[in-house]
RNA sequence: UCCUCAAUAGCUCAGUCGGUAGAGCAUUCGGCUGUUAACCGAAGGGUCGUUGGUUCGAGUCCAACUUGAGGAGCCA
């Protein structure tokens, strides 16, 4: 018998054209239903949201009786005819022929056919990828990540590797860890009695990055738009849903740029992954809508059909102090949006994605551009429903001595920042960028709530395993 | 780091006023003419997170600790 291996996703994308053909797959059996004639195995091979439905006719398989006392789990071939079923409940199902049992589970196997909570399914984050909701995740986690360099691709940015071990204590963003290969137990120690990291192996001490952003400044210099998209690191104790010690991050940057054009970009970029997520995933999205979050559908497509609001920092304290609505923390200007104010901005007052622009140069970072009042910077946030902050960016302060001044005012060594100052010295330009955080946009395209549901093995404060 | 809540069978949970530990799913066995988180019948499965306290008696009340979740801060 000769039968070509095919995965399941082309048989549903091409069912006429299947419609009779025999046929191998090889998959998981979700779910295995054995009655007097027939038994039922509702195979899943990761190709596809969906299971192919295999029936097992008892008198046509000589090794019926093992086969369907094989558990839930199992890895199987099966070669079998297809057959179209437009009046059932699926459109399509195979007649089994043989099955071959690859890897056999045994009954102490976790996953069962029901409602896990996402808190069980985390302490088994190995075998999480094998469910409806995880394994609809991941799968647009890696359509989104197609879909944003295919944007950039689209628009010729290049992309850049930034570096994930960095020399610079500080690049304008959160704790940070230490890279090391001294000997922590007895670490080299200068005559002052302090960690000598001249004997390190770098020669100084080094930390893994917070940001790609100066890097990239400093390719936007040469190549005019470039994009970085990788992996970030927080030491922060933060323990919330949308804080995870490893994250992925997307940077753009963009010479001959001011603020208007960066926000242009943030808006056609989120519109462009939306879009691409909805047409290349629709099974997992209308799961999402089903089981995760009922109005997913709806608000993504009112996002692709309007604009995003876009209001000033000085505006946004105006309608929060206007608001009917009693806030935990006192608004003024020049107080830091709260969560609570940023939610009502996004969900009450607008009900979209807002930009909010132009914030009191001490709550922003050194590197902002500074407005012509000498109070603001040019900087914008990115607010979104139910998430908050998704995207925080500004147009780059590209004046060398204002740059130098605002560093020793943040308490920053001017020094240890020579080379991105000498950005602004040799042919500086206007430009802006901003930071996507990639599992924020996962969340608000899947509607899962907890960041560490759309990270595979995810890091998090006292959480490392796997 | 702070605040709040929770922890009972492999999983999801119930357990009344302090009085002998329960269900569904999963597992095993049996039944069933096309099922689809199949269905029907039966069986096995417990140091009630840990330690201490109150009490004749604690899953239940008290304390500490551990673990988890949610909210806040920090931020993407």
């Amino acid at each position: 018998m000769t039968a070509q291996q095919i995965s399941i996703r082309e048989i549903f994308k091409n069912q006429e054209q299947f419609s009779g053909r025999t046929v191998q797959v090889s998959g998981w059996i979700r779910t295995i239903r054995d009655q007097k004639q027939f038994a039922f195995i509702n195979l899943n091979d990761g190709t596809f949201f969906h299971n192919l439905q295999i029936i097992l006719p008892r008198e046509d398989l000589e090794d019926y009786d093992a086969i369907v006392r094989l558990g839930n789990g199992s890895a199987i071939i099966v070669t079998g005819t297809i057959l179209l079923t437009p009046a059932a409940r699926q459109p399509l199902e195979m007649k089994a022929i043989r099955v071959e049992v690859e890897g056999e589970c045994p009954s102490d196997y976790p996953l069962q056919p029901k409602r896990h909570t996402p808190e069980f399914l985390r302490s088994i984050a190995h075998l999480r990828p094998r469910t409806n909701l995880l394994s609809a995740v991941f799968r647009v986690r890696s359509v989104a990540s197609y879909a944003i360099h295919r944007f950039f691709n689209e628009r010729d940015f290049v992309y850049v590797h930034t570096p994930i071990i960095t020399g610079s204590d500080a690049e304008g963003a959160g704790q940070m860890f230490s890279v090391t290969t001294l000997d922590l137990e007895n670490p080299a120690r200068d005559q002052e009695g302090k960690v000598d990291f001249s004997q390190d192996f770098f020669g100084k001490h080094t930390n893994l990055t917070v940001s790609g952003q100066l890097s990239g400044e400093a390719f936007a210099m040469a190549f005019k738009n470039i994009y970085t998209f990788g992996p970030t690191f927080r030491a922060e104790n933060s323990n919330t849903v949308k804080h995870a010690a490893e994250f992925w991050m997307i940077e753009p940057e963009m010479a001959f740029a001011d603020l208007d054009d960066n926000m242009r970009l943030a808006e056609a970029m989120m519109k462009y992954i939306i879009s691409y997520v909805l047409t290349n995933c629709p099974e997992e999205m209308a799961f999402f809508n089903d089981f995760v979050d009922r109005g997913l559908l709806d608000r993504l497509q009112n996002v692709l059909d309007h604009d995003f609001g876009v209001m000033t920092y000085t505006e946004a304290i105006e309608a929060l102090l206007k608001a009917d609505v009693e806030f935990d923390y006192p608004v003024y200007w020049g107080c830091d949006l709260q969560t609570e104010h940023e939610r009502f901005l996004t969900e009450r007052l607008l009900r979209k994605p807002v930009f909010v622009t132009h914030y009191p140069k001490e709550i922003k970072a050194f590197y902002m551009k500074l407005d012509p009042d000498g109070k603001t910077v040019a900087a914008m946030d990115c607010l979104v429903p139910g998430i908050g902050e998704i995207i925080g960016g500004s147009q780059r302060e590209d004046d060398y001595e204002r740059l130098r001044q605002r560093m020793l005012a943040m308490g920053l060594n001017d020094e240890d920042y020579w080379w991105y100052l000498d950005l602004r010295k040799y042919g500086g330009t206007r430009h802006a960028g901003f930071g996507l955080g990639f599992e924020r946009l996962i969340m608000y395209l899947t509607g899962v709530s907890n960041i560490r549901d759309v990270i595979p093995f995810p890091r998090t404060t006292g959480h490392a395993e796997f």
